[in-house]
DNA sequence: GATTATTTTTAGAGAATTTTTAGAGATTTC
DNA sequence: GAAATCTCTAAAAATTCTCTAAAAATAATC
């Protein structure tokens, strides 16, 4: 979880610091608008704090810019004012979420939760419940309603993918760049394979879930019978 | 775009209401926690607005039940409390964002449209409806009124050019051009059984939609006994 | 550090589905 | 009513997917 701070008041930036560092996350720093620019252009941010007020180029600036280069990387507006229409701007602007300085550390936590949370990465939570199966990430274990199995990891993986988007059509690029990563050199058999494996593992722990189809497109997985 | 407004205030509710109408937006109305749960089970909304304090079962409850039941629809929380541990506790349990009460019509219309703007409905871009069907173009599916068929990779292409052009001649070329490509090579006959194909198909999901035949030109999609 | 067990990957025959071709019969147009 | 055009069935061809088996890589155990 990597995230990229933009704001110039070096004493918010080090107490911000301290508290992501602590839970965990990776955290880096610009102090002037077109720097967080250039950074974000660069490196690939899992979420951005920025501020309104920033030397060089404005934070809505900023934000628009870079929704127009289509970058949609979750953004959380900081902002000195709490008038109604700077945080309309900037929610306008494409901002997801935002802060009034000052800000509560544990509330800035919770957002930053909320909105790392937010691409499809239902959290870092270890267990995934969809229908009448329990993936269990950690554990590497898939739970049904007759009994439990265990997985490989790369099983776990593409149970993952298909538990995170149910009911969804998937293509196999998709599934491939979760599975594998987006520049992996496997043959792409080893798809239909795993999709094998899969299947085998649903059926012997009695679910009535399945992975269907979908010719020259992918995979789906849905309740049977639907 | 269906929003459900989970509000016990009556006064409120015709107020967001009117104003989210006029923006063009499908408003339902649910009273109570429970009702509201209810409608969330059935009906497929893209936002949900969810007061915080609700007879039968509050609003936190409600958000945590239907993110635990893998429903990852946007809600947009309203609180009467300004205290940041209520904030804090509606974002933990999966809320996107929140409003205090009382609030400008202006910025919950500009919350509206940022958490309306999310990618959370990334396959609802692949589907194209138009008079009672819709064509899942990933999913490989047919939704009509009697029931769903899936189809094949070129029968959905040929479904989407009429659904593209509804209620337009289509010559065969054009056709042609758009489902097998420019320079292909195929039969000329090949489109007359798939035009078979999609009549077969419509009929069966109960559509009163037809490609009606222009003899000597092509075809075109429109609705039976016009 | 060698051996064993497990997981991941490659390969390919066989199955299933889709796409295409072909052609007889139906329909429309002149 | 003859010519042109379209519909629909059936089957061949092509494509895509499934699943077994075994090799290669990785992890675990002694």
């Amino acid at each position: 979880m990597r995230i990229l701070c933009i704001e110039d008041d070096m004493a918010l930036t080090e107490i911000i610091g301290f508290h992501l560092k602590e839970e965990g996350y990776e955290i880096d720093f610009a102090y002037t608008g077109l720097d967080g620019l250039i950074l974000i252009k660069e490196g690939a941010y899992d979420l951005i704090l920025l501020d309104c007020m920033l030397p060089e180029l404005d934070g809505i600036s900023v934000l628009k810019k870079i929704r127009s280069l289509s970058i949609f990387t979750p953004v959380l507006m900081i902002t000195a004012l709490d008038g109604i229409d700077d945080r309309v701007n900037g929610l306008d602007a494409g901002a997801d979420d935002y802060l009034v300085k000052p800000f509560a550390t544990k509330e800035l936590l919770a957002r930053v939760r909320a909105l790392s949370r937010r691409p499809n990465q239902m959290a870092q939570a270890d267990k995934i419940k969809y229908q009448d199966i329990t993936l269990d990430l950690l554990g590497l274990a898939l739970e049904g309603p007759l009994k439990t199995c265990s997985l490989s990891k790369r099983e776990a993986l593409l149970i993952e993918v298909f538990l995170k988007h149910p009911n969804e059509p998937l293509t196999r690029e998709f599934i491939f760049a979760k599975v594998w990563g987006p520049t992996s050199e496997v043959e792409d058999g080893n798809l239909d394979n795993y999709i094998h494996f899969v299947r085998r593992r649903l059926k012997s722990i009695g679910s009535h879930l399945q992975v269907k189809t979908l010719r020259s497109v992918g995979y789906k997985l849905e309740m049977q019978n639907v």
